[in-house]
DNA sequence: GCGACAG
DNA sequence: ATCTTGTCGC
């Protein structure tokens, strides 16, 4: 994977008007659509995907990529450098996308797809990581955020959702240049049997070329016996004991 | 001014 | 995200 818009790379040091500039223009680089190339892939049993996720130990940023392909993990990279900027919501790209950008040119395999820890289309200025790795890279990328940071629930279900629910999200008075737009869905991807205490969705939405459809139908895809994707947990894992050592 | 807010 | 033991429920 090569970064093939560096003047889109985000840059800690920009003051916050240029930094929601620069998500201006991601947004409006950004294809929310599935190549047809990429829906042919879909359906294959070798489908490439990774997962990639941050930890933070001390004032170091430590990111974690792992592609896997019919369960086995066929690739993997991890780097670790200096924090340069806190977390603000909305801006986590500023953040966490330096040190995952650098991960990504490390790994030596040709993604099919790659998921990220965070938002794509679903975020304020429809920039959120997903979508700012994905532009960079120009890559198909994939948002999964644990929970909601933006947009409404279009006629929610009373909770718990049964397992293989979907509820869509769509842009409202908090994302201005989304208005009614579907941004992402929110997956029921594990529940238990009974109503007794229940496991909450996850939020997908499309980075970059994908659509919110084929963005949920891959994370289903990737789903094993947990609530989240297996390369996402795969690069949870890596980036935790990473940290450690 | 108040609320809401991925990791 | 990170700091952290026990503990509730299947």
């Amino acid at each position: 994977m090569d970064i093939v818009h560096e003047d889109l790379v985000p840059d800690p040091g920009l003051d916050r008007e240029e930094m929601l500039a620069c998500q201006d223009r991601i947004r409006e680089r950004a294809s929310f659509q599935t190549p047809r190339s990429l829906i042919e892939r879909l359906s294959a049993d070798d489908l490439i995907v990774a997962g990639v996720d941050q930890s933070f130990p001390d004032d170091d940023v430590v990111s974690a990529i792992v592609a896997l392909a019919a369960g086995e993990v066929i690739d993997r990279a991890v780097v670790r450098q200096p924090v340069q900027f806190p977390y603000i919501p909305g801006l986590l790209s500023f953040r966490e996308a330096g040190a995952a950008l650098t991960a990504c040119t490390a790994l030596d395999v040709e993604l099919d797809l790659l998921l990220v820890d965070g938002n794509g289309r679903l975020h304020f200025r429809e920039a959120g990581l997903a979508t700012h790795l994905g532009v960079v890279l120009e890559q198909p990328t994939v948002g999964v955020a644990k929970r909601l940071l933006c947009g409404t629930l279009v006629d929610p279900p009373e909770p718990p959702y049964p397992t293989g629910t979907r509820v869509e999200i769509r842009g409202g008075e908090d994302t201005p240049t989304a208005r009614n737009k579907l941004l992402g869905v929110a997956m029921q991807t594990r529940q238990w049997d009974h109503p007794d205490r229940h496991i909450n969705p996850v939020y997908v939405s499309p980075g970059h070329r994908i659509s919110p459809d084929h963005a949920a139908d891959v994370v289903e895809r990737c789903v094993v016996d947990r609530k989240l994707p297996e390369p996402i947990r795969a690069a949870d894992q890596l980036a935790s004991e990473a940290a450690r050592d």
